[in-house]
DNA sequence: GATGAATGAGTTTTCATTCAT
DNA sequence: GATGAATGAAAACTCATTCAT
């Protein structure tokens, strides 16, 4: 028994797919529900189906960005069992690489983060980036800090998380201004060279250092 | 003869005034016409007359927006012949204090920049607190580096702006997404261990470093 | 099984009909949008449904003005295969009579007319009634001219059309500012004096001759 | 003592002169206050000064515009105390001619006519041109079907007035519609040919003829 | 589940007119 | 007489949402 009709549910994924494209082309202002069908070449009562509003579609849109670009690096963070600064200078280099940052992404999540204020729904996944960022590097952070002996290693692993995370923000946002200028190569050394600082036993000029037994 | 009438001039003030409280406050998305012209107290008619168009306003607005910003350490910086990294200190703690980050300027900030897609006429002021910044903290950098004889003193100046302007602006995002739990010293603190490690002979965990002559 | 609802496709055709009706009664300039739909008895968003913009809608109705008013002598063109002369006569007379020549239909030309400046899609209709009313006549004189043994026949019938439908344009101006005193025999009965000293042969006073063989 | 300023009634003068312009160049329909304003060079409380409103001035606009082209005729009218046949050839001359049929004045001509129900108050000079046309065109005519013993000279001279009248509107229109292809001579030509058929003892296809004693 | 015509509140913008200076 | 900032009603248009099919 053939079935030449696309799979009903697929239309609800085809919506979300089409709600990301266009806030990342021409900003989430621009992105009106007529926007959405043409892009998804579906019919204008489809998104009031298979979601509550409009709202509750680019909710919907909103986790789906966070867990795809999840997807990249949980494996990634599953996987390797490494010392701990490998496993932040994979990090590093997974979200300033061509996959893990792209102008769509880069793009869809800060139209996400200020656009909270007007869909309050869109609120849970505002700082879903952040805190899991956070969490993945302050683990890490923090087996270095003991190791070190510091005084208060969860204090500095808090600190070198903030300021780690807000320079990868930071770095987002500038490659977001300037997408030609922006040097993924250089981008990794400035943050490693920050690392090198203020861990010097754990992170060289260009990465992570191989610690002798 | 008194004179109880508002001066008329100002009106042009007011509608920009009340045009960046309704983007603090109910973000960009959300600010109608209708919005602003109840905030201001003036006739719908009024920004027609003022501005070409409410696309117009926004740009007016976020001028202004930049400007007010500025002035803070414009004087700052006029002022302070002192070495390079006194002058560094200086702007990172005015960049992080209750004057110079405020809920209203960050967010209003963070609002524009994402806007340049739907209203390209905001496109000249989307990067300019970036561009100031950044020369303002590369020339002082350069000025410790050449000292240093880095190799590449041209180099490592540029290097390290990208990184403290990056991190500066994530920690503004940082303090958008949590503005309660954002810890004004906290941050210095972190920016300042990052500058510790990179320049240890000009930089302390707390701030900026006597240099012995 | 009644179906009580009006018929939806309609809509399109409703809204020009109370376009032009609107016109015809209070001239283009008053014919607004909150007009139109008044009169349609239809919701305001249904004319940015069916119509891409009001101009739009207004050069739909141009265009089934026009139509409209050549349904009424296209049969009449079509069946007579008769001799020039009483082609010429018959749609000289069609041209003026009670069906053909409505305040309506005048009126509305009229406005269209005078709005080609300010609404550019309208250019394709302004002389639409002109050139094929020309055409006709053309091929009817050039019939005549020739059996005339005219030096040039085929300038004789173009100057003989222009004359013609000239003072088929006149006479309408006429009807318009003067509605009431119209006499539609009269101006028949001019235009045939007109026509009987140009080709004596073919017409008189109350109209086309009937040519001995 | 000197006055450096303008002569104060000349601005009301200034105010007609560009809504004639405006009105010639982007139709009545885009005509507005602002627009007037903005050609004349004056301030917006100027309208209301010397006019009642925006249509008040419409209609001296109107008065005058008649009055201008009446004024290059009057002249020749009143001189010409010639034969009935050369006055009205003189008359289809001067209304054909480049100064007489300008696209300025045939356009401000069609757009008042049609503007008047919009604006009641331009009614009165609505069909002004007509009615002084047809006065002047039927006198003579009557001189010549009276002394032709015509059985109604009265009616012949009507008829032949709005026959005449209705072509040379008519022929307005037809210039309207194309400036670039109207040939005011061949215009000129058309008309002669009608008037030489009906009366064909004082006209000939390429005007009046001198009557033999 | 799917469609798209229909709705009307809401948007930005235009406009003739007013009036304090 | 002259100015032009100010007004607010009304203009054209957009939009998320509804619902009969």
């Amino acid at each position: 028994m053939p079935n030449d009709l696309p799979p009903r549910q697929d239309n609800r994924q085809i919506l979300i797919d089409a709600t990301l494209a266009s806030i990342a082309q021409i900003g989430l202002i621009r992105t009106s529900v007529t926007e959405i069908i043409a892009r998804a070449g579906l019919s204008r009562g489809m998104i009031h189906l298979h979601f509550e509003s409009k709202e509750s579609l680019l909710a919907a849109a909103a986790e789906h960005s966070y867990d795809r670009y999840y997807i990249s690096f949980e494996d990634l963070l599953n996987h390797s069992k490494t010392a701990p600064q490998f496993r932040i200078e994979a990090l590093v280099l997974c979200d300033l690489s061509e996959d893990g940052l792209t102008e769509d992404i880069a793009r869809t999540n800060h139209e996400f983060q200020s656009a909270t204020r007007a869909f309050p729904l869109l609120a849970p996944f505002s700082d879903t980036r952040d805190a899991r960022l956070r969490t993945y590097f302050e683990r890490a952070f923090e087996e270095i800090t003991r190791e070190l002996e510091d005084p208060d290693p969860a204090l500095a692993a808090r600190d070198l998380t903030t300021g780690l995370v807000a320079m990868m923000e930071g770095l987002w946002d500038d490659f977001l201004l300037h997408p030609q200028d922006f040097a993924r190569q250089k981008a990794a050394r400035i943050v490693f060279r920050m690392l090198a600082g203020a861990l010097p036993g754990h992170f060289g000029l260009l990465g992570a250092r191989h610690r002798v037994a």
